[in-house]
DNA sequence: GGCTCGTTTCGGCCCGCGCCGAAGTGTGCC
DNA sequence: GGCACACTTCGGCGCGGGCCGAAACGAGCC
């Protein structure tokens, strides 16, 4: 298959929304995909098929059901891949005070994509491989330690994270103001809910940048000894 | 920008030849990529322009002359891992005798995409960092002592690889078959492309099947202290 | 200033693809 | 056996995008 040939699967908004969801790990439905995407059950068949045959999707017939999830983990960090790099990609250059102002907030802490970027996002990935949370010795892994503290802090994972056609439960992500990486996958997306939910975070605007609250600054010291 | 609007950039032919041209690294014209890809100028500029709003690539205007290179070393990886997961793509799942022995070849040497894959590549991406030619310490990298050797046994890299736009010199790529790491990136390329000119390898038929070849053998052996 | 070359702009043409509804098929339940 | 549900198949429709050539523009050279 060519390169064109494969990124025409993914260039279509109805197939794209069938991966993205698809990257929570689970099996989901023909139904489901097409209430999801807000198609046609004649339209998600029909996609499904060319994802299938195309490599991307696995499926399972169960009676009348089609279960179908990512067909590898290697796909799963591909779609991940894409799809951080296209949320990325937008990243404006500055021509204004403006807009050097914005990206200044964004250096300082932002999202990306689905996970937390900027001096916040890699200070907290520094803070937990320091700590042994995670380790780094054979590729970027959760440490038992890791999966305690996770549990101690009621910070759930995706159950399916990691596993068949799951997204990865962590990988490395380059912060492109920082130059060096902070942490996507399963665990980023699950740290950055978190830190939205309990208000130890909060956005600024409609754009990327996030505000660390006080409350926030407490916790980050107490939990990671992370001060920015 | 959408995981569907980015692939689209991807999804026509001639912007993938494109984008597969400069992953050697080098800046080309927009007349030379209209003729590579066998286009007319007008349609290679309309292209261009989209794939440089797109953010995947960079340009440089010198007179009359429109240079465009891949727009960061972020955006060559991308098109890289893109290639070769369309291309190992279509690796069969055998349901023939012959199918069968054609995948049991392949499991033994091969090629994936441009560089060395099965039992021979995951070899030698051994015996490269077993000798200290590449590390791993921080990323896989060449090592001092592996330029020497690269020197001395007059096997060169495209000047540009590693450098801006250009693709990178070596990367971990996961071997199907073999589910360890053979080596891929522009060292990857350049250790095939010479063991094919040397004659240490030779082609099975139409496929991605290799048969090393008894001077193949001894220089493996010699060279590396590969025996399969 | 004139000529050549590289590139851009724009209108027109054609084709591929995504959408849907209707009808059909297979599964599951009563 | 009958009914409901999930999904598939297929024909029709409409639209977007890729192609090109012609004309125009800008750079470079003499």
């Amino acid at each position: 298959m060519s390169l064109a040939a494969f990124a025409a699967l993914l260039a279509d908004p109805t197939r794209a929304a069938f991966c993205t969801a698809l990257l929570d790990g689970r099996a989901w439905t023909a139904g489901e995909l097409a209430r999801q995407a807000g198609v046609a059950p004649s339209t998600a068949s029909e996609h499904l098929s060319r994802l299938i045959a195309g490599g991307l999707l696995a499926e399972e017939r169960q009676g009348r059901h089609r279960y179908v999830r990512l067909a590898t983990p290697a796909v799963a960090t591909l779609i991940e891949d894409l799809v951080v790099f296209a949320d990325q990609g937008d990243a404006p250059t500055p021509h204004s005070l403006g807009a050097a102002t914005r990206q200044s907030a964004e250096a300082r802490a932002r999202t990306c994509y689905d996970h937390l970027a900027g001096r916040l996002g890699v200070a907290v990935a520094d803070a937990l491989l320091a700590r042994g949370l995670l380790t780094d010795d054979a590729g970027l892994a959760v440490t038992g330690r890791g999966r305690a503290w996770l549990t101690a802090q009621a910070i759930e994972l995706p159950e399916r994270a990691g596993r068949r056609g799951g997204r990865p439960v962590v990988r490395n992500c380059l912060d492109w103001t920082e130059r060096r990486s902070h942490l996507g996958g399963a665990l980023g997306a699950a740290l950055c809910r978190t830190a939205l939910d309990r208000a130890w975070v909060e956005r600024i605007g409609s754009g990327r940048a996030l505000r660390v609250t006080p409350a926030g600054d407490r916790a980050l010291r107490e939990l990671l000894g992370v001060k920015l």
